[in-house]
Order: C-alpha cells, then structure tokens, then sequence
DNA sequence: CATCTGACGACCG
DNA sequence: GCGGTCGCCAGAT
C-alpha cells in the first residue's frame, strides 16, 4: 500500500518531539483518515528507522494495545518526553506545517534530556 | 458485494 | 467535565 508519505512524515518527526495521527493525516490531506494513518502505523515495516513511537492521539494519550504502549513510553522517556496520564501536546507537540496553534511557537519549555 | 473492525477525532447528551 | 455515538479511510472476512 502507499504509506510512503506517512513514513515518510514520521521519520521526519524530530527526536523528543511527538505529533498526533490527525496532524499526520491533515498533512497527508486526509481528513477524518487519522484512522487511516493509524493503521498505516501497525502495518508499518519494523526496522525501518520510523520513530513510530513518536505519534500519539490528539489528546496526547497513547492509543495502542498495552505491550505497545509501554514500549512506547520507555523510548519516548528515553527521549526525554515527559509522561504522565497524557504527554503535554503544547510542550512536545511538533507539526509538520510552519507555524500551528502553539506547538514549536508556544512550547513551554521541553525537559532537557 | 455487504459488513465489521481498527494504533482516531469531533460532536452530542 | 465525562461518556457514548457517529463519521472518516483502508483492509479483512
């Protein structure tokens, strides 16, 4: 199938930052697809470099299955990703257009690794 | 070909 | 503020 553009996307998320799957399928022009990009991301090939662990829920929680979701806790802790009950999208949200509602501009301050 | 499901998101009660 | 429902896209049965 062609997920490339979401790989792609997703490879291009910067260490210690995270997005969301709606902000992956609006980039993707993919409206109401967030569930589209997620299931791109559990097809997604192992072993291809893609910080999948780095795409969370709008709300900042992780949506997967608990086997996941704690492996993704522990690299985005290794990151430097604050976790708590939800990851602070103003904090460590990052969007792939310039500018968006907070994000890069509005980020308070991201825990030094 | 019809229907359900899913690593989502927004709306409504 | 919280929980339940509907809508979105793609794949599986």
């Amino acid at each position: 199938m062609s997920w490339d553009p979401v790989y792609r996307l997703v490879k291009k998320i910067p260490r210690g930052r995270v997005t969301t799957y709606g902000e992956v399928a609006r980039a993707l022009r993919l409206p109401g697809g967030a569930r589209a990009v997620g299931y791109a991301m559990a097809a997604m090939p192992s072993g291809r470099g893609i910080p999948w662990h780095r795409v969370l829920g709008a709300d900042g929680r992780i949506r997967l299955p608990e086997p996941y979701a704690a492996k993704q806790r522990r690299l985005l802790q290794t990151e430097g990703v604050a976790l708590g009950t939800t990851i602070d999208m103003e904090v460590y949200g990052w969007s792939f257009r310039k500018s968006k509602t907070g994000r890069t501009a509005k980020r308070k301050r991201a825990k030094p690794h």
